[in-house]
DNA sequence: CTAGTCCCATGACATTTGTCATGCCGAACG
DNA sequence: CGTTCGGCATGACAAATGTCATGGGACTAG
């Protein structure tokens, strides 16, 4: 018996070659190609796939939550996510949505078709480099607040672009600022917004 | 005859999906994989290839840097650049640097093939969307030292930083980030950074 | 030669940012 | 119920940042 694939990724080069690559894997069969996550649960159910393959970073719906939405609407189909950027946190967000499986795009080509069948198995997959940080660098310290604010200051806007946005006074978004730089050992805005965001604490 | 490609992409999932999609044509065979820069000009050199491809973000070497190796090394073969990002700027840069063709990462797995045999035979392939822009946002307005300093601050350092890194002093560091502040159109400094990032014009 | 441009630098200044102390409110937890 | 913790806010203050005027040296083009 086949495994039915589904394979969400933005760049279309790298979905075509992932299912290119993929579909000449005997048992395996491509089912469905994303450009986007809005429409991947829709796609699992239509298509009775048994494995779904995500990027992380998307447009509209991001990867973890895509990972969520197929899990909810297709409780049988597994979640192997593929990311460029090995961010730890990314890992552990992944898991607690329902993911089975995490690999970075650095794995070698063919180890991937076996990742899809361990996955499929209902084995769970983890790049082993990846593991190791994600121990270390472990839950994001930031509240909620904190992380809303660090993010809308990454596109580079001032405190007063800061509370518009979210709705709060500029004292307030200083503080939360104040606060995120030195959880994550940030000694400026920018730098913080940079940290955090290579620890998987932004989305 | 066939084709003789390098590969260069820093990504060895997306490296090797390349490799294998292309392998798959009767006239192209994939002759090097390269993770990095810094080889690419020797091993053209060494396999006689035909055709270079290569991705413009990389450790190390760059692929633009890169790019112009190749040409000095071996002027008879051409040069496709393949990017995850369409930054205009970096379109001008390739071409300047000697690059034949350049596709970004969007571009339907099929037609990668054909934008190598066209490269190959002497044409330029130039992504259609990409060119329009290109010549929208035109050349980089920044000054040498204004890139500079733009892209040592592009870590989130404080000025003090950015002027040790460069061996200059604080105040004229502070001119020249006003100076690219001006010139893009940035309200701060990270903004700044941001928008000449996404228009190419740093690195 | 002269004018223009870029690189480098200084100093002064207003604004923004980051820090700290402090307070109120509501929800969670013992 | 009291304590703790997070969200929200204010005000004050030191430090960093961004702006402006200014000037000298090197190099290029007219």
């Amino acid at each position: 018996m086949t495994i039915r694939l589904v394979i969400a990724d933005d760049q279309a080069l790298v979905r075509g070659a992932l299912a290119a690559l993929l579909g000449l894997e005997a048992d395996i069969e491509v089912v469905a190609e994303l450009g986007d996550g809005a429409g991947v649960a829709a796609a699992v159910v239509e298509h009775s796939a048994d494995v779904a393959m995500l990027d992380v970073e998307m447009p509209g719906l991001d990867g973890i939550s895509a990972a969520a939405a197929v899990r909810r609407a297709a409780p049988s189909c597994r979640v192997l996510m593929v990311t460029t950027f090995g961010r730890p946190g990314y890992l552990r967000r992944a898991m607690q949505a329902g993911a089975s499986g995490f690999v970075v795009k650095d794995t070698p080509a063919r180890q991937l078709a076996e990742a899809v069948r361990r996955v499929h198995s209902g084995l769970r997959v983890v790049d082993p480099t990846l593991a190791e940080e994600s121990l270390m660098s472990g839950d994001s310290p930031l509240t909620d607040r904190e992380a809303e604010v660090l993010k809308a200051a990454s596109d580079g806007g001032t405190v007063a672009d800061i509370a518009k946005a979210a709705m709060l006074s500029e004292g307030t978004v200083r503080n939360y600022l104040s606060a995120a730089m030195a959880k994550t050992g940030g000694r400026t805005r920018a730098e913080s917004v940079r940290l955090a965001h290579e620890h998987g604490w932004l989305l």
